[in-house]
DNA sequence: CATGAATGAGATTTCATTCAT
DNA sequence: AATGAATGAAATCTCATTCAT
């Protein structure tokens, strides 16, 4: 942060590697690959190349390295979705294939590894720190939706879905797309074929446009 | 058997009969508010009212516990949801209103205490026990899916909703349902007014009959 | 006891098989393959096909139980032992041919399964019962140090030993027997081919009467 | 390292120098008079001043704990025994003598505290750790047999003893030596009076030169 | 700032032993 | 006499966290 704009250096010659980057990176693999309560200092420590001690004087104490690591990761995770969602604001001539994409690529981001992980993880802390999870859910789901009502009501007012109630839309057109992928995906346990994911993003797109889609 | 009629007599001279049943609700409490890592044998023998070791003798380990506890909380749940969707056996002349009837009756059973305390355990260990989740979700969730794909078939054999595949009908008819109330209970930490509910469960019917309703 | 008068009714058709006997003997096994302290009295119980509280009943606690084991399988090695010794009760013309002869059934009888377990189990509580073992102690080594003693008296007297403290050149013989044996066998950890023991067997022999034979 | 010099300063406000090697030999200690079973790590630890995680942490396990302190003991015996044995590079001009002085002091080695902790823990686990007894006697006894036959070996060659195998020849001196201090003491139990030791020392002696000394 | 070493607290599990039938 | 069920006590080991350098 001191000489490096770059706060991840790619292949820069960085001078000094961000230590807290290190741990909290490290701590979100750990808390991932482990879950918060078998998860212990030491491996973490061990993963970001430093040591224990090091963990407490830059994260203070576990419940505090997991509350930034979880929040670095929500960002990290909406910030993908909501890219994806951008695709909605030049939707071109044909909606439904535009929205058939987005849903696709929200999907993609859905079932990616990062998603994965933080979504066991929000819902097993859920009892600990519901405070934390309460945060993360508003910024990532809540804001998600916030961002596709947006979209539609645009297009709702272009007069290319009929009146609705943007709030509502939104929210079902995310839960016909991540209900089915979790059923099927055994909560995240098994691959889902791409074609099966571009399956329930059409499948969905189809439901809501028949619900949703200019009367006739 | 002989003195005592007593199912559960408290402190009685003789404690031989319903121990193992004591002993699974105990844990199954116990982990629903500590979760499985920080719930302690001890106190759920102390809850059940058993000695330590009794547990161990009655279920071998803290893991055959927990999925013992687990499984049976999963069949009452899966009981419930399953009369809930019975309703649509005799859906009377009004479609909508009996769906939205079973719709609302589900989502109860969904906020229910101890459905909520089964997702949060569920989704907490689909790292640390995959296998055991995956019959949890196939013998709750699945197994609903099923149960409403059924009716929905009928259904549409009957002229009451238009053709279609039912299983993915069904599929989305859960999503609309179960996926708004997640995201409006903060995945389980607030609750939910029951008016809300209500809307909840009548606007996805409605979303749902628009795309599967009979064709004009 | 009461009826039979085969205290381990071979292939007799055994009435009543001495519960007793069965946990003494499945005592004994399992103290020899797990120790005294590794052994569960759940595991002997189940080799001896009773409940634990049978056990209990019969043999009072574990030490009595592990006394009473010692105790038999300690009479059982002597008995065997002594067999042996006997032998030089007719030792022949040649006696050199004689020792050698009795000198390699005694080994046998120390390297056999039984004489190694309670050999290990005596050393291994010497500390917690020192009482037991130096009964034991006695019943085995010593007594076979006096019945040996009093054939090389015999000998000795017959002039063809020459004239010795018997115990003393008992006490060696054995010593020139057992000693090599623990060493070349590990402590028993591993087995010995018959020709290496019959070698230690007629080492020790010719030692010994090189230095007790009849004088020249 | 700046301000203390003493080596193991008791409650001085450091303690990282020597806590290994007190625990160590609070290790042996403790399993010298419980055996590997009773002994616990609470009592260990509180026997060498620390406390119980810090046993962890320089040791890993019981399992590793019991091998370096017997490791550790076996050495430091097995030194002794040596240095007993070396009396033999200078034996004089009394064979005889020089021999019982030389068996005297071994035995004084064999019988003392800590040989004896060593000779009783090693027979007691020689069912849990095969391995590590083998290598402990093979580090001592067999250690302690080799170097015997190569004094053997030169004095056979000096012509102070009868041409013989060196080797079977150091292993009946120290039979005769160990076998009878072993019954005499009870496996230990009981402490042998100094008289009786030599005793034993030169009647071994005597025996040993009677079958290996110089053909007249 | 980074660290090696140390520690207090607590969890799972096993075992010998005893009731009550 | 025999047993299924229950229990008090204790042991191993791990972890989050803190000194002192």
């Amino acid at each position: 942060m001191t000489a490096a704009t770059t706060p991840s250096g790619r292949t820069a010659p960085r001078g000094r590697i961000d230590k807290r980057q290190a741990i909290l990176d490290a701590a979100f693999a750990v808390f991932a690959r482990r879950g918060y309560e078998n998860a212990c200092v030491r491996e973490i420590a061990e993963e970001a190349g430093v040591a224990k001690p090091t963990v407490y004087n830059h994260l203070r104490d576990k419940e505090n390295l997991f509350r930034h690591a979880i929040g670095a990761a929500a960002d990290t995770v909406m910030a993908e979705n909501l890219a994806a969602a951008e695709r909605l604001r030049t939707p071109g001539d044909d909606l439904r294939a535009a929205l058939k994409d987005t849903a696709y690529r929200m999907l993609q981001v859905c079932c990616g590894e990062r998603a994965r992980a933080l979504r066991w993880l929000t819902y097993a802390q859920v009892g600990g720190f519901p405070d934390l999870i309460e945060t993360v859910q508003e910024r990532t789901h809540g804001r998600l939706g916030e961002a596709l009502a947006d979209r539609l009501a645009r297009l709702s007012l272009a007069g290319r879905l009929r009146p609705c109630d943007p709030a509502l839309a939104a929210e079902q057109l995310l839960a016909l797309l991540t209900g089915p992928m979790e059923a099927r995906s055994r909560l995240g346990t098994r691959a889902v074929p791409a074609a099966e994911t571009r399956a329930v993003a059409e499948a969905a797109v189809d439901t809501f446009l028949r619900a949703y889609g200019p009367t006739a």
